[in-house]
DNA sequence: ATGAAAGCGCTAACAA
DNA sequence: TTGTTAGCGCTTTCAT
């Protein structure tokens, strides 16, 4: 007993444009805003789309033009900054023609690939790349089949648009935070990384060289100390084992991210220090999780919701125009101060 | 000067064809596993398609048959909850054919038909739906037209299969837990909800009606004490105000979700309170967030990863058969004591 | 300004 | 088992 009787076909362009009386050229014309339609002809095809409830199916536009569709690659949904990217996507598409979908790759080179291949074969019309690690040589390659911004990547491309925050600024304003406080021994967790080309792209290294050279600059070079593990909660937990079991334990720790503030957070409960009594702690991304009341976590603010409305204004401009020169956008974070950070203990 | 001198069309089923010396129905043989290709004639094409990097595009496979993608509705990105959903389905499809999209609708029912109806319209294979809040009606309409598992809403629909949590058993844990534990006044902050229909189908209500029997069940029926908001940190915010605000506060909070739980520690927070020695708080999803040191919360497992490996399945399941009866799922919660519960002060 | 008709790259009848 | 061919629902020349 097939629970549908009469699978109920699907009304197509021609249906509308029998309706209307027109030609279905007419009606494509009307739905693309294209050039050559009369005021009364749009009105006419309109009405005659909104009587039968028709909806043009993505599949078939995309034979032949647009599919009005735009991917989001992620690396991963956990991190709550990647939030503030998306609902800035969101913001600037809202009201376009545009519907975007996401995908979650797991922070790793086969799955970004399998991820952005599955919307170009999908005829997405563009797509945004947060914090890809991939190799540069396969963005361009994407950039080059499909418009493309890269969110998080410096970098200049001539193939793809790139938004990203200065992450060498961001590091220096929280030295600078913690130096002005009286700290000397600041430690920094990174996220690993040993790929030549992305070392110098990838906005980890900046914030561990912003770092350093900030160190460098407030006199406080004996006090640098860096712990390599990776963005993540675990990340931020072994890197804060390794240094609370260290020789010398630093008075605050910069992590590179408020993700891996968290997982330090995670390890000084459980060694029952708190901050900022024992220990200063700093974070980056200013997530809603920093702004939580209990935690109260000092954080670079990188304008997340500023970066996904640059990348979405962006990618749109270059789908109307893939010639058009690829662009640049360097946010300035700004540091926001809470109560996780404080003079060190006398 | 146009960056693409030779925008290399794209390799199709001909090249492919033609360059394995057969015909364009002996390749969409092989891409689709179907019956009726030699083992060498599948060799040939597979080697052919390997050569040539072909890569079959998703909307003129649409346009005839399937196109192996699948859409993933979910209300928000920021609740964890949807995080272990989202694993599970990953998991489960990890391997297949088929790639899934997200897409995120704003928590009301515009968004939600904004969203189904876009997935309708790229002609995707399945979507699963977490927690929708639109009318019953509209998701077997969406139901009807496209193969639909339902996640975190109760009843049974004869179009779409459903996953979720025994919620009001889930419930009764929290307060036979804060029961056990010497709470007599256990308030309860709900997700406000109006609608009749939704009034039964929705887990919030489940929840809320699960803590209403339970605490008869305990014979405390005069500790009942429910606040509604919403599902929200804000709603926990407000809801833990009015609760602190009372005449006689409560010395035990039943957050109906470990969102609602953070907002609950907002105003703790704020009121210089603290978990578990002035009050003790339960959340709902044991989210990484409960799990997070510095917050320790007692939270109910949904198991979410399962629920999201279970979607899948059924799925897929449907896709192959669209007329085979629709199941529902419930799994059993199981509470996670931690930190943030104990016995009552003195 | 409008419409007729030729594809876009596949899949599915059907024929061989 | 294999190949031929007619669409799927649009967009896009190109006439008119």
């Amino acid at each position: 007993m097939p629970r549908q009787p009469n699978p109920a076909r699907r009304v197509t362009i021609i249906d509308v444009a029998r309706h209307a009386g027109v030609s279905t050229t007419a009606v494509s014309k009307v739905l693309r805003n294209a050039y050559g339609a009369s005021p009364q002809m749009q009105t006419k095809v309109r009405s005659a789309i909104e009587e039968l409830g028709y909806r043009p199916s993505a599949a078939a536009r995309g034979l032949r033009g647009q599919t009005y569709t735009i991917g989001v690659m992620l690396p991963e949904i956990r991190n709550p900054f990647f939030a503030d990217v998306l609902d800035g996507v969101t913001e600037h598409l809202d009201g376009t023609d545009y519907q975007f979908f996401m995908a979650q790759c797991c922070n790793d080179e086969a799955g970004e690939a399998r991820v952005m291949e599955s919307m170009i074969d999908r005829s997405m019309d563009g797509v945004i790349l947060i914090a890809p690690i991939s190799a540069r040589k396969r963005l361009q390659a994407v950039a080059r089949t499909v418009p493309t911004v890269v969110i998080g990547r410096h970098g200049h491309s001539p193939d793809y648009d790139t938004v990203t925050d200065d992450d060498f600024a961001g590091a220096g304003l929280v030295v600078a935070h913690l130096a002005e406080l009286g700290h000397r021994h600041i430690a920094h967790i990174e996220h690993l990384e040993k790929d030549p080309v992305r070392l110098v792209e990838m906005p980890n290294a900046q914030r561990a060289d912003g770092y350093r050279h900030a160190m460098n600059a407030h006199g406080l070079a004996d006090g640098i100390d860096v712990v390599s593990t990776t963005y993540t909660q675990e990340g931020g937990y072994l890197g804060a084992r390794r240094l609370l079991a260290g020789p010398r334990r630093p008075t605050a720790i910069f992590a590179g991210a408020d993700i891996v503030a968290m997982g330090v957070l995670d390890a000084l409960t459980e060694d029952g220090l708190t901050t900022p009594h024992d220990i200063s702690l700093a974070g980056y991304d200013n997530t809603t999780f920093a702004a939580f009341g209990p935690i109260s976590l000092t954080s670079v603010d990188q304008a997340g919701h500023q970066m996904g409305v640059n990348a979405a204004r962006l990618l749109l401009d270059r789908i109307t125009d893939r010639t058009r020169p690829t662009a640049q956008v360097k946010l300035s974070p700004s540091l926001v101060t809470r109560r996780s950070t404080a003079a060190p203990p006398a």
